[in-house]
DNA sequence: CAGTGGTCTAGACCACGGG
DNA sequence: CCGTGGTCTAGACCACTGG
């Protein structure tokens, strides 16, 4: 076996909470230190090795905990819905708009748009929630002609694609998708309330109109790798 | 702007190596924490921040070097290649194959390879290399029956997708992948040579033939990270 | 062999969260 | 307020890599 003691007691660790509810409380540093008969230091590398493996999660001032984990899937076949996922997984889904501003279109994102750059569009910040705790950060960008007063729209209703639809008279529909894994920007990092850097999934996407194919939004969601283990599918067109 | 200290150490070191080519050498803990007075743990600190964000790589016994990361695309479009792929990146690329058995196949992966459990497969592990460095560990599965002697083959062509065109007489193309990103096994940390627990990238794939459909090979490949930035892109059918 | 990063101790102070 | 995790010091030993 390893020889380094904070890993076997991270081992012995993982093991005991295998069966263990998501949220509940792992015993605290000074308490690991204790029961193993080590120093402080031993026993936070092993709830940090925890937490690498997305067993734990660790908040300042409040403790260490079990923590949830949520598969995503992004296939062709099927359309992804964030509410519906969570659910599916016995959680609590929430979101949240955090802004809706005016805005001209930034130059990089005037091909995806299929707008010129500087044309006027609606800029949405909102952020996606699994039982309270933030997972997603999302910017998505509307373009004014699209939905006029979508900025109004949204303090009553919170799901984009339901005034899409309405104001709109669209169908949205995912045209194109592109997923990877970054070490995001500060500005992300603070969007999701994160401190040092930690990679997270970062989907991009463009939706158009079912019918006549004009783009309608495109958006990137910045999510929280242990919050959400997203998957790609993909199939070939069976000939 | 933050006030930890390591994370000042680290934005200033960041910056510093911005320009750098991948491999050249970092500053040693000792030297860090002489030239901004600090100790040696928060000197480690910043370092560690540094290999979080992925900018570095430090290696036990040698030191700590500026990081390469290769971009490595999968869509419908483009079938991947390894060797193509690390080249166009300006790296140099190697596979080695680390073993061939024939074995019974395993009950989960009967489905995929649409043959019965139990049923004699080649179970062929290989590693692939970018500039030396170990950044993927792969597991593939090919029913004995499509290539009753590829065992023996494959020591003297390494292309399993060449042993397949010329004694298979098969015309192998990617049926269905499906990408995810996974706090891997043990025994898939000790074939990629990983200490403590590292996310790394799952990439399962099924080959089929172009001509009949039979399932030629399952394939499941581990890819470190910190080598290798996976992007995914969807596209719908334009209709 | 010297120098590197990895582990570990014993101690200290701080920022934060929740009662 | 107390307890949590986050940062930091000064020091030690070890495992590993390279010349």
């Amino acid at each position: 076996m390893t020889s380094t003691r904070y890993l076997k007691i991270a081992e012995r660790l993982a093991t005991e909470l295998a069966g263990r509810p998501p949220g509940s409380r792992v015993a605290s540093e000074p308490e690991l230190a204790e029961r193993f008969g080590v120093g402080r230091a031993a026993a936070r590398s092993a709830l940090q090795e925890l937490e690498r493996r997305l067993l734990v999660r660790r908040v300042q001032g409040a403790g260490t905990f079990v923590n949830r984990r949520i598969d995503y899937v992004i296939s062709h076949s099927r359309p992804p819905s964030w509410h519906a996922t969570v659910e599916a997984a016995g959680a609590t889904p929430r979101s949240q708009v955090k802004s809706v501003q005016r805005v001209e279109l930034p130059a990089e994102l005037a091909e995806r748009l299929e707008r010129p750059a500087g044309s006027p569009v609606h800029r949405i910040v909102r952020n996606f929630y699994i039982d309270d705790l933030l997972a997603t950060w999302t910017e998505e960008w509307v373009p004014v002609d699209v939905a006029p007063d979508l900025d109004l729209a949204l303090h009553a209703v919170e799901s984009i694609d339901l005034v899409l639809r309405q104001m709109g008279r669209a169908h949205p529909v995912r045209a194109w998708c592109r997923v990877s894994f970054e070490v995001p920007p500060a500005e992300v990092l603070r969007g999701l309330g994160v401190e040092a850097s930690v990679p997270v999934w970062l989907v991009d996407s463009v939706n158009r109109d079912a019918e006549d194919g004009r783009v309608l939004m495109s958006s990137s969601a910045w999510t929280r790798a242990d919050a959400v283990r997203v998957v790609v599918e993909l199939q070939e067109e069976t000939k």
